[in-house]
DNA sequence: CCAAAAGTGTTCCGTCTACACCCATGG
DNA sequence: CCATGGGTGTAGACGGAACACTTTTGG
């Protein structure tokens, strides 16, 4: 194997943008960082990439440990190498984002590992290159929500029409007309209107709809 | 630095999908790997990533080795890791997509390197999990072709609006209206007509364009 | 009874699409 | 003079954007 052992090899770990959605904004998790280098500074959650695991075992394992989820929605961002990137060694690091339901989240984990909830336009500084990591995630979001139903992710199963709408205007940083979106939502069948209502947020009860997985394997094609 | 040397390293390469247009047609830059594991099976071009270079200098130095050129546009795939990819060793690869005036390019290399300039739908399987990068490379190309400045980087700096037409037929695979094709471009307004006419394809001569970048960097907003 | 959120259609305007013929020239 | 590719306009269809009022009910 000498082809392989002439050169070198390197470290590469993962990083996990997870976003969720909270009182109609979207927020992300970051923590302190709690071991050197950059001990205390904001970042995103990662770990390295074992010998024995595909980064997508890495990402879905640094996940799992921190939300207590499997089966998240999961997408690779990109790939950083930039030689310095890590201020302690050469590292390169390669970013998913996840998107899941604040609801499902165990709160207690939160606190353990010291993470927050934070909205996307009042981050602070984070560690080492993970501030383009996010802008480029929020970046793909916006292009993908259009196109494919992330959107979902982001809700419980059973969802009101403004809250999905709360979705795509905190996705997308727009208001948006909602007859026009209802109009919308309307002409697409995989979002299936049940007889359930939520009268949660408000006196009147809004019905409940549901994405259904099915239709949409069926016909994965649609434009919100 | 014990918190790195719990961890294991691993082999990291770039592999590059070179995307070039000739007579009237999207080809990519195949070649016969002439090294163990899998000596003879058709390949993108790659290299491993040194301890001193990032990941976009890696990918450019393997592009300069290819092609003799440099300031190539470029653009990041994406990270493939799954375990067993490389045949030989544990090797984690960053794809990156290439695009080239083909008329720039230096055909004693193309002969020295054994490479082949291949249609993408007749490209024959490729070694490791090389076709997973090429079908991704060319999806990317398809999303972005209408809102990037992408198809200049295959012609060269002077060409007809029946070139541009071609590019963009053969990237998104259909015939366009040459009517409203050329009624789009001309409310593009960092798409340039030059005095020069080119004789070469027709008796009556046809009108050469320009890409400006600088108009474009004023307003990178655009849809075609 | 009133505050608060849910739900519902129409009109207008701009954009995209379909479509066919004349022009200039080299050989 | 004719074959070849270059160049041009219009009408109709369609989709997106703007816009305001009624309904329900818990407190």
């Amino acid at each position: 194997m000498t082809y392989y052992s002439e050169h070198s090899k390197v470290w590469v770990s993962v990083d996990c943008i997870v976003f969720g959605f909270e009182d109609g904004k979207l927020k992300l998790l970051i923590g302190k960082r709690q071991m050197d280098p950059g001990r205390g500074e904001w970042s995103l959650y990662g770990g390295f990439v074992g010998a024995e695991e595909s980064l997508e075992d890495a990402a879905n394992r640094v996940l799992y440990n921190l939300t207590g989820l499997k089966k998240i929605y999961m997408k690779q961002v990109g790939a950083f190498g930039a030689i310095d990137r890590d201020p302690g060694e050469r590292v390169i690091t390669v970013a998913y984002c996840a998107l899941i339901n604040v609801k499902d989240y165990d709160d207690n984990l939160r606190e353990k590992y010291g993470l927050q909830w934070v909205a996307p336009d009042k981050l602070p500084p984070l560690y080492s290159d993970h501030s383009t990591m996010v802008r480029k995630a929020i970046t793909l979001l916006r292009k993908r929500i259009s196109t494919e139903p992330l959107s979902f992710n982001l809700l419980p199963p059973l969802f009101t029409l403004t809250q999905l709408q709360k979705v795509y205007e905190a996705i997308l940083g727009e208001e948006i007309d909602k007859r026009n979106f209802r109009k919308r939502i309307k002409a697409i069948d995989f979002i299936e209107k049940t007889e359930l209502i939520d009268k949660t947020t408000s006196k009147r009860g809004a019905a409940l709809y549901r994405f259904n997985k099915k239709l949409y394997d069926d016909d994965p094609t649609f434009k919100l």
